[in-house]
DNA sequence: CTTGACATGAGATACGTTCCTCATTTATGG
DNA sequence: CCATAAATGAGGAACGTATCTCATGTCAAG
């Protein structure tokens, strides 16, 4: 009745039990035909390894690096803060994970970031940079070196990365304009503003926004991207215009960051109320913005969400037992005035 | 730097590893003076004993059982997926999951049904049950008994259970309100059914849903509720009377179970398509029908996640270790047909 | 001063696994 | 058939904790 043991496994396959081990742990010294009845055994008995005994033995200690763009955002700040209420699970679970930073917009930096992780040290790495030929050769690297490796937040698809952890961009987009077309009351003009179109991300957030605006809802007239480019004076000097000359405004969809930049700069000219806005991660600033009635919704992945997957992804390719695909896999979620998470980040505590 | 075990406690404060042993597992024979120096030594080193181990010397093995409702229903089925889908972690961490189910609509045989549990097996009950006073007190026995007790969908409030595990009820109505106010295009009625009026869950999402309709969309009018009592054919019929009689009708809020049956019957009255329809639970029907654009949202709790965070409270609970709050907050999801989850239940993956 | 209750210490064993050493058996080539 | 190498076995120590038993120490009541 009880769970099997390698004792179990050793009587079974009819060999000793230094030989079971040696098996499973796949060190050299053994025929194939033995092989072959110690995994017969243990597949008839259907034994799975104790992992917490076995970490116990051998003091294995997980230590994980998280790589992460440098340079305030709310969003890296929140991930940030998610990741340290783990801090309970990681002594746990005997992890070590530290953070480092690197500059988002300089692939070099990027790259030289990587090439400095002490690879014999580390058991897994995740990082959340931008997607560049070099970025990718310096995860192969890392993949080489025997690191477990998962992208965060935004993917590198075509690299070698065991694991994605974060939502999808187009579907994230799809939503967005079901959402915009639905609150719309009148038909007009939809404003798409972001950081960069020169990042996945915002590409395929547009693609989706695009191909669901088009089909269901052919009365709104989405106005090409507009970029930002991180500079706070564009953002305002670019509302400004928009709003100027076209007065049948009817919507604004934010795929980027620098919301609160875009929220006030919407404030300041006065259509704010008229307008269906809705934007991207749900910061402490777009949350009284919810509050407030100024935006209409938040497209969000739960960083909370985000931290804890990671590190179980992390943990479960160190130990190369199978990811539980459902629960890593994040939701798109919706977020309104009526359903935001009381407690998501430490911030909302304030009276 | 490394984590302080048994030892260092003792050393630190000056005691055998018996008398340590005797203080952090609570047996007696201990002075007070001393049961204070060995705390002071845990809280100096920050010790946190390893659960792992200890569950490994003791051989723990954690019981838990399911009390659900009986009969079929495509929520229950989900759930009971679900956690047989958590089956991995379940031997990983020493757990033995039962499930047992019981007539929901008969208090006593629930009471039978809980009282007929082997409190000296158990470590812990997960109960979804409606609330009457004699279930609160077959909790309160179960909870004398020494048993974790967590309430599952729908809450205990006033009884003794140790946590709550489901999403707010008023807040989801709140959500669905929302959602049907800038959904509907033109003022008109409201149709809410549910199962029954006398469920704290219809009560509550009720509450929620009047109260942002009357505050931010007076122009549409919410109808009575309609009760279905669980009846197919009541449904049939109270829905064909409701769409002859109401010929503004703008939208249905389906608050309780009975789904399917509801839409087939909005379908032959031949006025589905101009109804914002929205209902909770997102079933592989519930699915079919965001995809088939028959409703327009579905106000969902994760069941994947229900299951798992049950697993992890009850655990948590037996081991008189902190509950990670945040973690075990489900979210009120709003699903639309652009955010389904692609493979939340195994249903979803057919080609 | 003795007795006994109580508090504490010392040590052993076990849990399931890893990893090591040393001995023994088996297969292989000359 | 023997030398050698490879395969296997036997056993022990360790990881951090729990749970015993037995011995010893302390203190107060009789």
């Amino acid at each position: 009745m009880n769970r099997p043991t390698v004792r179990d496994i050793a009587r079974e396959a009819g060999v000793s039990l230094a030989t079971v081990d040696r098996v499973l742990n796949g060190r050299p010294g053994v025929r194939e035909p033995t092989i072959v009845k110690v995994h017969d055994a243990v597949r008839l008995l259907g034994y799975v390894r104790d992992t917490y005994a076995a970490n116990l033995a051998r003091k294995r200690q997980y230590r994980f690096v998280f790589v992460l763009p440098e340079g305030p955002s709310e969003f890296t700040d929140m991930l940030r803060s998610a990741l340290s209420e783990t801090r309970a699970t990681q002594i746990a679970d005997r992890m070590l994970v530290e953070t480092v930073t690197t500059s988002a917009h300089d692939p070099h930096a990027v790259v030289r970031t990587l090439k400095a992780l002490d690879t014999t040290e580390l058991c897994g790495v995740a990082v959340m940079v931008p997607e560049t030929p070099q970025v990718r050769d310096a995860v192969a690297r890392l993949k080489n070196d025997g690191l477990a490796v998962v992208t965060l937040v935004s993917d590198l698809p075509h690299s070698e990365r065991d694991y994605f952890i974060g939502i999808n961009s187009v579907a994230a987009g799809r939503t967005a304009a079901q959402l915009m077309g639905r609150f719309t009351r009148t038909s007009g003009d939809i404003l798409v503003i972001t950081n960069s179109m020169r990042s996945r991300d915002s590409l395929e957030r547009r693609l989706g926004f695009d191909a669901v605006m088009t089909q269901d809802f052919p009365s709104l007239n989405v106005l090409p991207s507009v970029e930002s480019f991180d500079d706070p004076s564009r953002i305002d000097e670019v509302i400004g215009r928009i709003v100027a000359n076209r007065p049948r405004l009817a919507g604004v969809y934010s795929m980027g960051t620098g919301n609160t930049r875009i929220l006030s700069a919407l404030r300041q000219s006065d259509t704010l109320r008229e307008l269906v806005v809705i934007v991207h991660e749900l910061t402490p600033a777009m949350r009284r913005a919810l509050l407030n009635d100024e935006i209409a919704a938040v497209i969000s992945q739960n960083v909370g969400h985000l931290a804890r997957s990671t590190l179980r992804v992390l943990r479960s390719l160190s130990d190369e037992v199978p990811i539980s695909v459902a629960q890593e896999r994040l939701r798109i979620e919706i977020v309104l005035r009526e359903n935001i998470p009381d407690l998501c980040c430490p911030q909302a505590r304030d009276p």
